[in-house]
DNA sequence: CTTCCATGTCAGAACTTATGACATGAAAGA
DNA sequence: TCTTTCATGTCATAAGTTCTGACATGGAAG
């Protein structure tokens, strides 16, 4: 089950990826990010690389803006989901080797499943 | 069902992300393409754009070459295939919009689901 | 020994993303 | 109504990424 985490935090997408699958422009990812509400990684050349996790993310503050939700009140109620969130770090310590394959793994479940309760799917 | 399909195909994956994904050099998928093995994409810069359908292509090939057979003979292979791909081309005619949500859904079953029997998880 | 293959690597041009600043319509206050 | 604040848009400049084409190379195949 930490695969699947693991899975889900690894930040590969760039900016473009996740402007398509969000509908939101660059501007706005960034703006949430300096209100706390993203943390992006970055690749070596400082570009910014979101993980599942972030787009997810993304998703809900998109959602919560839409009903009138403020920032602060978003900011706490992430903190409480943010326990599990620790295991973004330890996929940094993860064989670049290694992660690759969880997230092919991850890719995979693209194919053609059921989809969970989470964030994304209440866009559908 | 159709939607799964289109999910699969819509392009809006980099090359570092594909780089990432597979474990492939630019190089060698530059090169698998110019041997009509992968047909992605390009955005309005010129840039490749993957879909997981493509992903899955290049992981194929990567097997493939792995088990000594030859780019001849995969292009045979996946001719077969091919039927279904015309897919890809309806997709285009999607809004954005539309796309985005489609893809979004697509993302979404990332987040934790028994992967199916295609070509990623084979490399688990 | 000579070709062909699959890749590596380099160069220059074009595209993308990063940051910071200025602008703005809509709300919220005063 | 006048004034801030908020969430975004838009611009400019710098730096990172990807594109194409060309030259190089170790290993297979002849």
């Amino acid at each position: 089950m930490a695969e699947k985490q693991l899975r889900r935090s690894l930040a590969i997408l760039p900016m473009s990826t996740v402007m398509a699958l969000t509908d939101l422009s660059a501007r706005q990812i960034r703006y949430y990010e300096t209100q706390s509400l993203v943390h992006p990684a970055r690749n070596e050349g400082n570009r910014r690389r979101y993980s599942l996790n972030d787009v997810d993310r993304l998703l809900e503050v998109k959602d919560g803006l839409a009903s009138g939700m403020d920032f602060a009140t978003m900011r706490r109620l992430y903190a409480k989901t943010h326990q599990v969130e620790s295991t973004q770090l330890e996929s940094k310590r993860l064989s670049d080797e290694r992660a690759r394959h969880l997230l092919e793994a991850e890719m995979q479940q693209l194919a053609g499943m059921r989809p969970p309760q989470s964030g994304l799917q209440q866009h559908l």
